[in-house]
DNA sequence: ATAATAGTGTCTCTCAGACAGTATGTG
DNA sequence: CACATACTGTCTGAGAGACACTATTAT
């Protein structure tokens, strides 16, 4: 019949136009106060040399939440044979997709991407020449309003897609409590704030601060235990259960 | 070179994963005090019979932005046949990407969504029992969450991409001047009220509404004309410069 | 002692919710 | 007149910004 028909010419693999799909993923994290991103530096043609958000190509048996995760695994097994320590992602979420025509010069690309929070822990970047894959400070890079203009190009449009992550995780740091994806528990407040302003880019009022996190219930939980800092030592929280801010913590 | 024949490779068509990329629409006004979506009767398998979004494959020539509004054409084309009355589209943005393997059974389809806002001047769908195109109340589909659970059930996975793109403009009413897009202008306050009313499914106190709508700067402006009501007429207002609120009008 | 960070208390201003009351149209 | 909606004014409580002050460590 008529439908049985349609519903075979569904199967035609020539009927949809040739678009790869990729994931992309902004895997940010807070080193030295900074707000940084996980890149890559490209050995092929193009921007050979350029360096790249990691991502690949959706395989046809995971879906786009998985290819991020498994492209995300890839790049942290050479964080751990770089730097000697695993990363423990903190969270990983779909930013939005990216498909204008010409954004790859090979063919038709339409890329998801991803934004992804992570605690750091390694004391520096090992001063290995041979490292294809290091963390970038955002302000060293060139992306329009974040970065200084002279900082360093970003192949393909990831300076665009690394620009939509950041106002997207300074949007989420507002009105949930996935600043503590940035950290390992237990933390401190101190820690906790540190990351709000990495992430802004704004200093806080240690004080005002302060009462907003503990007044929320939820967002953070004390451990009874202290942990030393350069004055007075400081309390140490681990994550509550809350996932959203009754009122939001604005941003200045 | 090596570098050469890595860029050749990269022409490869069959070097990616056969994978469609589509875009679905979620176009949503408010009609009789009520959210709706327009929705598409399916005519081929699978799901043939059922209501989907309209929505098509992505043409090597246009950008996602571009065949979402390319397909949302086609189909207020479809709309002003049937009703005789075009539509202006108020606003479109994306939503995000659904890429699950089996949310289509024919192939590997990855679907960007879009979510829309329009106005709905029409005075009542035509009776017409060819009609494939339709709004629907968003209380009678089958939405978790959101509609009733005997509701008319949507093909794929069209009932999730409603529900988040429900969800997503609620969070825009909140602090963006976006409702605005739900009316044409000139309106009144009333009209914008009851644009929040049926997108949250609250109902607002009346002069408290007004207080936070006027002292936000440059969310409306007024006309110095009037319109009549069923008591006593109202102030016509248009779209004023601004696009977000601050501070934010939030959900009670 | 000073320096540095953690932590507490308080004042004031803004603003949201609640509610009373007035204004202006129609039937 | 009653009724419906538009519009104005005021009280109160929650919460943010600003700031002063105390607490506990290291040097």
């Amino acid at each position: 019949m008529t439908g049985e028909t349609e519903f075979l010419a569904g199967y035609d693999p020539s009927r949809y136009p040739p678009v790869a799909v990729t994931v992309d993923v902004v895997l940010l994290t807070v080193r030295a106060g900074r707000l940084s991103v996980l890149l890559v530096e490209r050995r092929g043609h193009p921007f050979r040399g350029s360096w790249a958000l990691p991502g690949g190509f959706v395989e046809p048996e995971d879906d786009l939440d998985g290819a991020a995760r498994r492209e995300l695994a890839e790049e942290t097994g050479v964080l751990v044979s770089g730097f000697g320590e695993s990363v423990a992602l903190g969270h990983l979420e779909q930013l939005r997709s990216y498909g204008a025509p010409g954004r790859d010069p090979r063919m038709r690309v339409v890329s998801v991407a991803y934004v992804g929070f992570t605690s750091h822990n390694e004391p520096a970047v090992a001063g290995s020449d041979a490292a294809d894959v290091r963390l970038w400070a955002i302000d060293d890079l060139a992306i329009a309003g974040v970065g200084s203009d002279d900082g360093v190009p970003l192949a393909f449009d990831h300076a665009q897609i690394i620009a939509d992550a950041i106002e997207r995780s300074r949007a989420k740091l507002e009105y949930t409590t996935l600043a503590t994806a940035f950290l390992d528990e237990p933390f401190t407040l101190g820690e906790l704030r540190r990351v709000y302003e990495a992430v802004w880019g704004e200093t806080l009022h240690e004080g005002n601060f302060r009462r907003k996190v503990l007044s929320t219930p939820g967002f953070v939980e004390p451990t009874g235990r202290t942990a030393p800092t350069d004055g007075r030592p400081a309390a140490l929280y681990r994550r509550g259960r809350a996932t959203r801010l009754h009122p939001p913590i604005l941003r200045p």
